[in-house]
RNA sequence: GCCGGUGUGGCGAAAUGGCAGACGCACAGGACUUAAAAUCCUGGGACCAUAAAAAGUCGUGUCGGUUCGAGUCCGACCACCGGCACCA
């Protein structure tokens, strides 16, 4: 214990909680509801026993905290911070009169309980909910103004029950690519028998075309189920994927770092395997173009478009020259390029090792050579093939191909630098001006070609990759000599277009969304496999009546040791009477989270995911734009998001694309899920002297607040810098915050009444009693009923306008040193005016909500009132008529110098001012014998004289 | 390598192009106290000077520029933090 306690806050912290839970006073009211007689919510507008529209209630402010995952360590310094935020923001907001949802709630999926129930066959239930009691204990004792009516829990079975309902809806939708929107696949079985007619329009997607080989000779609805299968949103494939073998499941890209599990640091393979997969990538222009409509930061907007990474090129196809013994058919080879224009210095190609092509295209001769290469590039991790500085590899096939502008035979190499999965998984090499070709070229000796002349005549061309001026580019037909990059990218396209022989293309790096898992503690997919009449296996989604589907009850949650997912050991629950069988993979993690915060807006409801009328609300409308292609929304949904910068890409990615789809849908009326958001930055720990960058999550909230108290903490979290800001944990700090609550309790506080107090509390056997000592505290007595004087409201009025304006900004830490200010202005005060007192309770109420309620009720105790309750007390306005200064004090400068301090009438003209300043006996000594070139004088601001 | 961000006292930090360091921590001195804790008051960027001061000089990562005036704007560079990384 540092001393002695500053106020009783262990007795008021803990009695304002109860009341505020015993009075619901945080609770939000959807339209419709009955708000009750006494709550302070109505009586400020007037709503007692009455049920409210959505026109009557108050504008909406949506605040939304990245709800946690439980875990079992309980809370650490990092999460209280933008919880700390957006409470001081939500309370803030109410003052202002507006209607603020502000909930909270679990995340609690997660590989965590569940390698604890493989360990001791705990049930991750149990583990979850025990780690929620202390999440939640540890939450409230914050004093958090969270409507704890609706806080969900993503395992919960009837939270769960409309993450399988949203899947479903994506299970039995398509991306329609004409209208650039989700559609529902009823609308695609009518189209099915038009696929013909509708060739061009899909020509550019894959997995159409791949379909040529899987559906030959199959039945004419085995076909069609291909083909629509095929489209929908949710999807399966056989694809290669990360396996990890540690953690026993599949994980998605977002979740390999560096060739190593984000989670555990385990190491990865790629291995195919049967998976669900979700098409993000249709959604990746509008989820790139409409971060243009939402308020985030530069940096967060610009991580999700790199991890989307829009590039710009062209396709082009190149004809594998016949070889000797083959005839009839030469392959193409379809390359993706963003530098067209360096087409006549494609001197050679380069396939990825996975290529479907290999094995056709490669002689007799190299055949050896290139199955064992393949086989070393399968074998390498994925940190050993990305590895930085390291030296490329490659074997020659044998074959040739024609470059299609110089007609030239070019060979065809394979090589583990280019990947299967981007573009088309081979590329044209061009090595004078592209790095990594010029690598290879130099390695294998292969032909180095000229035709980008850099701007600088000194710049070696070899290896120069910028965009310079076409040379050497010119065929019969052709050419592009002389013309600017940017000019020869557009003409070289042209021509191939004209040809046949490419076009223009787009690419993206975003994946789909591999979106299956071997785990237990997951939603179980809502989805049957059945066979038809030739035995081929196919897939059928449960109907929404059977929603939830729960889990299977095991005793082992391992994965089965063929690598089958855990569910499926629970062979009563996989096989059905009627010989289908329940898919065993679950969800991953990422799917609760993709949506809590719909779930929240109407969080019991039975018979939706959210009603419309809460939806559109809280989520605000949509207006209906003209275009039918156009995806914008003018509404902002979820006024403010605060959370982690680690959920840049992942949680926030996959929660817009989940919004699109259900805004295509016509379920939410936003095409953005979260309209402002705000990163908080880390807190690092407290050892700071050694330079230690590891976070504070070693302090545990809980040992602040005994000897601080909640209050205390809020603030120090708040003042310790900006919140966007990592900054170090130092106790110390807390104790300042502290000190200032002090002198904040003293200022209303009658000393005597408080050593009574004291004395009270160490004699008083009961502890149950404790808290009704708080009544023998009385009022300082120098706080009257009188009327402040001009400086007092000067002050109070400074404090208001500038504690507003820095929480319009959320600029926490110098709104409270401003409120510092005031109190050490203020405690001198023989007279305290109790009017100017109570403002500034309102104040700073929003960041100490426990101290403020007490001292506010001490207040009304003693003086006539506006408002019984403080939480929803009306926000007091600055009067800018009583900020004006009759005298100012005005800097003199010479030359740009600070030489005096002048004062003068606020209403001086400029030539006072210039002859005052040059009057001033600190000033003279620096104008005396030069000559004035000249004066500035920024009215109310500053006089600097330019002397020579 | 590419993209984004940040560099200000012993420390956390503050400053619409206009008095750099508000507010707080730590520290030092004083008051109160038998004493301590708590509280209250005072001090504080560096240098130079001095018994003490005043005055002065320098000072916001480095170098340059724009401007009457730059922590703030522009250019080049350095360091650190975060993200991406053989993405054609």
């Amino acid at each position: 214990m540092s001393g002695r306690r500053q106020y009783p806050f262990h007795l008021i912290e803990p009695k304002w909680q109860q009341h505020w839970d015993a009075q619901q006073t945080f609770r939000a009211w959807n339209p419709g509801e009955v708000l009750p007689q006494g709550h302070p919510f109505a009586q400020r507008y007037g709503f007692e026993n009455k049920a409210v529209t959505a026109a009557q209630l108050p504008p909406k402010f949506y605040i939304l905290d990245m709800f946690p995952y439980p875990s079992g360590a309980g809370l650490h310094v990092g999460h209280p911070e933008g919880y700390t935020a957006t409470d001081i923001l939500a309370r803030y907001q109410r003052a202002r009169g507006r209607h603020v949802l502000h909930p909270m709630g679990w995340d609690a999926f997660g590989l965590p309980a569940e390698q604890y129930a493989i360990k001791t066959g705990q049930h991750p239930r149990k583990t979850t909910e025990a780690n929620i009691t202390t999440f939640k204990r540890q939450i409230k004792s914050l004093g958090f103004s969270y409507d704890w009516t609706r806080e969900v829990d993503t395992t919960d079975t009837n939270y769960f029950k409309w993450t399988q309902w949203i899947f479903l809806k994506l299970y039995n939708s398509y991306f329609d690519y004409f209208h650039n929107k989700a559609m529902p696949i009823e609308l695609l079985k009518d189209a099915v028998s038009e696929i013909p007619k509708r060739q061009t329009e899909w020509a550019n997607n894959d997995y159409l075309n791949s379909l040529r080989n899987v559906t030959r000779g199959e039945s004419e609805d085995a076909i069609r189920r291909h083909i629509i299968d095929s489209r929908r949103l949710a999807f399966v494939t056989e694809a290669p994927v990360w396996w990890c073998e540690q953690l026993g499941t599949v994980l998605a890209n977002e979740e390999v770092i560096d060739g190593k599990s984000e989670v555990g640091g385990f190491p990865v393979i790629r291995r195919p395997m049967r998976q669900w997969m979700l098409r993000i990538t249709a959604y990746a222009e509008r989820l790139l173009s409409d971060l243009d409509t939402i308020d985030w930061t530069d940096s967060l907007k610009e991580m999700q478009r790199n991890w989307i990474g829009k590039s710009e090129g062209a396709e082009v196809d190149f004809a594998v020259a016949a070889s000797r013994q083959s005839a009839a058919e030469t392959p193409i080879i379809r390359v993706f390029t963003t530098r067209p224009d360096t087409l006549f210095g494609a001197t050679y190609m380069v396939l990825s090792p996975e290529h479907k092509l290999v094995a056709q295209i490669t002689t007799p001769e190299q055949k050896k050579a290139v199955e064992d290469y393949k086989a070393f590039a399968a074998g390498k991790s994925d940190l050993e093939r990305t590895e930085l500085a390291k030296e490329k590899t490659g074997v020659f096939t044998g074959a040739y191909a024609i470059n299609p502008v110089t007609d030239k035979q070019i060979p065809i190499w394979i090589a583990d630098y280019v990947l299967a999965s981007y573009g088309t998984g081979a590329i044209m090499a061009v090595p004078a001006h592209d790095e990594r070709d010029f690598e290879f070229a130099k390695k294998f000796d292969l032909s180095i070609v000229q035709v980008v002349q850099p701007p600088d005549p000194k710049t070696d061309w070899q290896g120069f990759v910028d965009d310079g001026t076409a040379v050497n580019s010119a065929s019969a037909e052709l050419s592009l000599n002389g013309l600017p990059t940017q000019e020869a990218k557009k003409k070289i396209t042209a021509w191939l277009e004209s040809k046949g022989l490419g076009k223009k293309t787009i690419n993206y790096k975003l994946r789909d969304w591999l979106f299956s898992r071997q785990r237990y503690w997951g939603e179980p997919f809502p989805i049957i496999w059945k066979r038809d009449a030739a035995g081929n296996l196919y897939h059928e989604a449960l109907p929404e009546s059977a929603l939830p589907l729960l889990p299977p009850k095991l005793d082992d949650y391992k994965p089965t040791p063929d690598g089958q997912p855990p569910l499926a050991r629970a062979q009563d629950w996989v096989n059905l009477p009627d010989g289908s069988t329940r898919e065993t993979n679950t969800m991953p993690q990422w799917a609760g989270s993709c949506w809590y915060y719909l779930r929240y807006l109407d969080a019991k409801n039975p018979n939706a995911f959210v009603s419309p009328e809460a939806e559109n609300y809280w989520m605000g409308k949509s207006s209906t734009l003209s275009s039918p292609l156009s995806t914008k929304s003018t509404t902002p949904g979820v006024d403010l998001y605060v959370g982690g910068t680690e959920h840049a890409v992942l949680h926030l990615l996959y929660a817009r694309f989940w919004h699109k789809v259900l805004f295509d849908l016509g379920y939410v009326t936003t095409a953005e899920p979260f309209f402002k958001l705000v990163n908080q930055g880390i807190i690092l720990g407290e050892d700071n002297q050694k330079m230690s960058k590891s976070r504070g999550n070693v302090v545990n909230p809980d040992e602040i607040l005994v000897e601080y108290g909640a209050d205390a903490f809020r603030l120090y979290e708040m003042f310790m810098g900006p919140l966007q800001d990592s900054k170090p944990w130092n106790t110390k700090g807390v104790e300042g915050v502290y000190r200032f609550l002090g002198r904040v309790w003293r200022m209303f506080i009658d000393e005597h009444s408080e050593t009574e107090f004291e004395q009270a509390e160490t004699t008083a056997t009961d502890p149950q009693k404790h808290r009704e000592l708080l009544n023998l505290l009385k009022l300082n007595p120098s706080i009257k009923d009188v009327q402040p004087t001009a400086a007092q409201l000067k002050t109070l009025h400074a404090t208001i306008k500038k504690v507003t304006e820095d929480l319009d900004g959320m600029r926490f830490n110098t709104a409270i040193s401003e409120m510092m200010v005031f109190v050490n202005e203020a405690i001198k005060w023989e007279t305290k005016p109790a009017s100017v007192l109570r403002e500034f309770l309102i104040l700073l109420a929003p960041f100490a909500p426990h101290v403020t309620e007490e001292l506010w009720a001490k207040l009304n105790s003693s003086f006539v009132i506006r408002h019984s309750s403080l939480s929803f007390a009306e926000w007091p306005k600055h009067d800018p008529a009583l900020l004006i200064e009759d005298t100012l004090e005005i800097p003199v400068q010479v030359n740009g110098k600070l030489r005096d301090v002048i004062k003068a009438p606020a209403d001086a003209d400029n030539a006072t001012l210039e002859a005052a300043a040059q009057a001033s006996e600190k000033v003279k000594p620096f104008i005396d014998g030069k000559t004035i070139k000249k004066i500035i004088v920024v009215p109310k601001k500053l006089i600097n004289i330019v002397a020579v």
